[in-house]
Parts: structure tokens; sequence; C-alpha cells
DNA sequence: TTGTAAGCGTTATCAA
DNA sequence: TTGATAACGCTTACAA
């Protein structure tokens, strides 16, 4: 636990001599330096950050507060891939990540700059937060830059990564009216989801253009949860019979959907067409394999940890939108109606 | 951006009246406490535990060192898992994460204790690292309390949760071999793996109990990789059509050796049966669902947590092995030889 | 019950 | 090129 004192005092010089050999300033002459550089090699220094941050006010820490961060989220491994993107692009511009856990029950306890002010972290990253989450206005008030994945907020400080939600929810829907499906379902998510508006503007903005009426009872929410959207599905597939496609707002919903349709007799894709969204690890491996919109998970967040970075270092205004594309996965679950 | 010297200023009191009140201390009277936390709040204070930590030499943070986080961890969310237990129990004890994103690159560059030290973690968990790592030495030397997930390592500040591993291999081998099994392979994980070697000790045990020769050639390394199970397992089984069956020391490899034997027009679990280890999400999704040893995951993140802040805040000694339990999960891919 | 003052390990300012 | 010294925001003897 040496500290810049004991290799002051062992190399007989000052502390902020020590510091500034360490540190690589120019005004140190070659001698000393290589001294002090031996002796800190001796002792075994390294430096405490926390020492530093304190007197620097910059702590280089990035806090990383994922909603939820718990285990249903392990089915889709969308979070994880975000946070491997993350994790490395921060790790490329020396950054460290803290990982803020938080719930509903905590948010009440603490506010959003409390969190903050408190690990001293010189930004933020946000994921899997929903629209009505009371710390987004915080956030926009706050002077903490703050990036958000897959929800659209902007501010002085505050900027997003996202796909192009409406193109892929266009995409996936005129695959199914190329198809020659006319009867087409939407599974949601829910209300507070960003990503839930723009992909049903994409599923509406579609069918209007192929002129096809928007029927308001064929949007049903599945809560982007798989149970739920089964659930769901049964009911409304079991009463719909004319239904021959649904466009389900992200894969793990779409499992539940084939969950309900074998459960009802219908074959996929010959008796029902089914489209995901978030191309999981998971969409693979149902069979048949499930068709869906492409994101590239871990560039989303790789993005958010660049877009952060460069807020933090550049007086520069930094682009503070990223919209990364995405794609139409054709695989077995889409076919032509019966 | 309020400290204690404002709020001290504000309430006309001293910092040490202030830092007394805020922390509950008893020696203060009511009014005045009443009267500090009153301006505490209207300053919107928060405390700036960078600070607190330095003076205290307490930092109330984990490092969270998980080798190679990355995409190729998504398939098998065991990562992902047990992380999310890590986070909930450290969450429970009032520690923050701190991620250390490593690779053998970075850890020529800066040792273990470095590390450690520049962060001022209190403590480590460790995940996915290999029994060859270099880190291993350093932290047994090392006077920080460090606890392995799933590598059997001890010291004097040292622990390891895990799951029987050999019981584990064991029953999956009973399994086959009750069902009549004779001729069967092993595709092991690599030599630098804390469970390969116990998976193989449990099948080898299973075998000579049940007086079946243990045959070298049988037992096979996949990496831990699904394609390269597959190809090790194509090539292999090409060449001995009479194995019956495949015993996985991971679900990821035992998808590669569905392929290869699928390729290989080998019908499971007809011509050949299988089982894996981990349980992973995947494994009740392929066709036929894949039998395997479960694993509580999340749990192990938990009690890996759990079992490091006990050792940072008691002096009685800690238990410092945790072997949980695992346990035979019977899906579709086994079945009797033909 | 309260306050003074020292100290945690750094960096930064200024003068020598 | 170097060194005293103050400062960052907090806790904690010790004194009053």
């Amino acid at each position: 636990m040496a500290t810049i004192k004991d290799i002051a005092k062992e190399a007989g010089v000052s502390v902020t001599t020590v510091s500034r050999a360490l540190n690589g300033y120019s005004d140190v002459s070659a001698g000393t330096r290589k001294l002090i550089e031996k002796t800190a090699q001796e002792l075994n220094y390294s430096p405490n950050t926390l020492a530093r941050s304190l007197v620097m006010n910059k702590s280089r820490t990035i806090g990383l507060l994922v909603s939820e961060l718990n285990r249903s989220g392990a089915k889709d491994m969308f979070t994880y891939e975000v946070m491997c993107g993350i994790n490395d692009s921060a790790a490329d511009e020396g950054y460290d990540l803290v990982l803020f856990s938080t719930n509903t029950v905590k948010q009440k306890q603490k506010s959003y700059t409390q969190l903050c002010r408190e690990r001293q972290v010189e930004g933020v990253i946000m994921q899997g937060i929903k629209m009505d989450d009371p710390y987004i206005k915080e956030v926009i008030e706050s002077n903490i830059p703050c990036v958000f994945v897959d929800v659209e907020v902007e501010g002085e400080n505050v900027g997003y990564v996202t796909t192009d939600n409406i193109f892929g929810a266009q995409i996936a829907v005129k695959h199914l009216i190329n198809l020659g499906h006319r009867n087409i379902a939407m599974m949601n998510g829910h209300d507070q989801a960003h990503v839930s508006a723009k992909r049903r503007k994409g599923y509406e903005r579609e069918l209007i253009e192929a002129d096809i009426a928007v029927q308001e009872e064929y949007i049903i929410n599945g809560e982007f949860l798989e149970p739920v959207a089964e659930t769901k599905a049964y009911r409304f597939l079991e009463k719909n019979k004319h239904i021959t496609a649904v466009f389900c707002a992200s894969d793990l919903m779409a499992l539940g959907v084939m969950k309900a349709a074998t459960r009802l007799g219908l074959k996929i894709p010959e008796d029902l067409s089914i489209v995901g969204f978030d191309n999981i690890v998971l969409s693979e491996y149902t069979s048949p394999q499930l068709t869906t919109i492409g994101q590239d998970k871990y560039q989303m967040g790789y993005e958010a940890a660049k877009m952060l970075t460069s807020m933090l270092t550049n007086r520069i205004p930094t682009q503070k939108i990223a919209t990364l594309d995405n794609s139409l996965i054709i695989r077995g679950t889409t076919a032509p109606p019966k």
C-alpha cells in the first residue's frame, strides 16, 4: 500500500515531483524520473484512484443503470449483449463501469442525481427503462451526461442509441404483405415502451400503404413477456380465425405466439405466419426457425458508451442520436397464406 | 453539489456535528439533528462516497472480474445469470459492483493487486477464468478477499462457489448406463477448466462402478465451444459407430454434438443419446429437448457475493466453500440403445 | 452536546 | 527543474 509519500521519502524528493514524474509531465529531469519510476516499482506502488478522483473531480467511471437486471432477461440476451458492447467500449476509452442495480422500490428512496453523485460517476448509460420512469425527467434536468438505449430522450447532455424501429416494423410487415397476407395482427409490448410506439407506427404505416385498414382490435399488448403473449395470443387467435399472420414486437413474444398457435392446432407457417423482432439467440433454435428483424445489440451498447465518453471528453458538441440499421432475416415462420 | 461544509455554514454548526448527525450518531441533540437534516434536504445534499472511502479506507465496492466478457457468452447465459445473482446479493448487502473487464493482453499490463488497489475494491469475485490463469497465484498471495465461481481455489482470504461436478457427471452417466448404454463417450471442455477435471472424474468413476473400461480415446476436448464440439464429434462419431451415447461437459457442446449427429444421419435419441451440463435456456428449445444436469446459476452468483461480503464484514471465519446441488433433468435426448 | 484540528492520497498553484 | 502548501469532502480523536 505504498503511496507517493513513501516514494518521495525513499527517493529523497518531494511528493509533487513524484506526482509529476509518474504522470509523465515534462518538467522533471530524466534522472529523477528514472529514480522515481524505479522506487515506485520497488515499492510496488499503484495509485489510489479514489484520492485522485476526489481532487480532480473526475472519476473516470460510468454508471450503468439497468432497470430490473434479473433472470427474466436471461432468455432474450438483449441486456447482456448490449452490456458487452458497453463494457468493451468503456474499456477502450479507459472508463470503468459501475453497476447500478435499481428497481422501482429503490428509486423511490434515492433520486437519480443522488445515485450518481454518491458514486461520483461522470456519466450514465440507461437501459431497459420505461417511458414513464420518473428518472427520465431527472436525467433531463440534471447536468450529468446520459445516454439511453432504446428510449428516445434528448436534452442538453442526453442522447440515445436505437435502431430504426419504424423501418424495422415496416420491412417486417411488408414481407408479410408481399407473401399475400392481408389479415395481419400485431403483438406489441406495452404502452410505456418507446420501441412499442415506434414499431406500432411502422406496422400501421405499412398497412396503410398497402390499403389495408388498421384494426385497433388486432393490436394486442403482450408486455414483452412470453407467457403473457401466449395467453393473449391464444384467446385472440381462437376468436379470430381469419388472421393469417402476426407481427411481434419481440422474439420472446413471438415464441409465446408460436406456442399458442401450436396449442390451437395451427401449423406454422402454413396456417399462421409469424415475424419477431430482435433476432435473439433462441430464434434460431425454434422449429421452425423464427423470421425476425435483426438488431446488432452489441453494437448498440458499443455506440452508447462511445457517445457517452465522447460527451465526457469533447467540448465539440457530440452527435446525440445514433440510429443503427436493422434488417429482415427470413427464416421458417413465414409463408404465403393458404 | 452541496457538501457538509455548506450544511454546517447554513445551519450554523460545525462540520463534525453535521457528519455525526447525518450518520446517526447518538451524541447529537434532537434539535440540531432535526435542523441539520432539514438543511441537508434543502441543499439537496448527497454524500461524496469517494471522500468517505478515502478517509475510512473502505469503498463498499466489489470488483467483478469476468474473463472475456463477450458475445460468445451470449449463448449460454451462464455468465449473465451468475451476474444477476451477484448483483442482487451485493445490492442486498449495500455493496456496489464495478466491472473489471479483462483479457490476457490487459492482464500482462496490470497485476491483479494493482487492478484492485487502483479501484480500491474491498473484494473480488472471479468468474470464467482458467486454472492456469496467472491471476490465481496473485489472488492467493494477496490479502484482498476473493471468491471464485467454479474454480476450486482456497486460501486465507479466498473461497469458491461451485456445484458438485463429480456428482453431476455421475448421475448423468448413471442415467445412460441405466438405460442400457455401455459405449459412452465424453465431450469434455479443456484441460484448463476446473469443472472439466471434475466432470471427467465423475464420468470415469461411474463407468468403473459399472465395470465398464474407461477408454482414453472416448474422451474428447471440445473447448466448451459449440463449433469445436461439432467438428470433433463429427470426426469421432464417423469413426466410432458403436458409440451409443455421449456425455457432454456443457450444453453448448451438446448442441454441437447434436448437429454433428444429425449431419451423420444419426437419429437422436434412437441412434445416439446425449446428455448435457448446465441447463441453459437453449436446452429447452432444441428438438428433441436436451437431457441435462441442471445448475442454479443465479444462486451460484448470489452465494458467491454473500460469501464475499461475509468475509468482508465478519471477523468470524467464513465458510469458504459452497457446493450447491445439481440434478438430472431428463428430457428428450436420451433413450435406450437400439 | 458540540467544536477544533488532523489526516486520508492525490493534484494544482505558486514561488524558489 | 523542484518543493511548500493548499485543497478535494469526509471522518474521527481529542478537547471544551
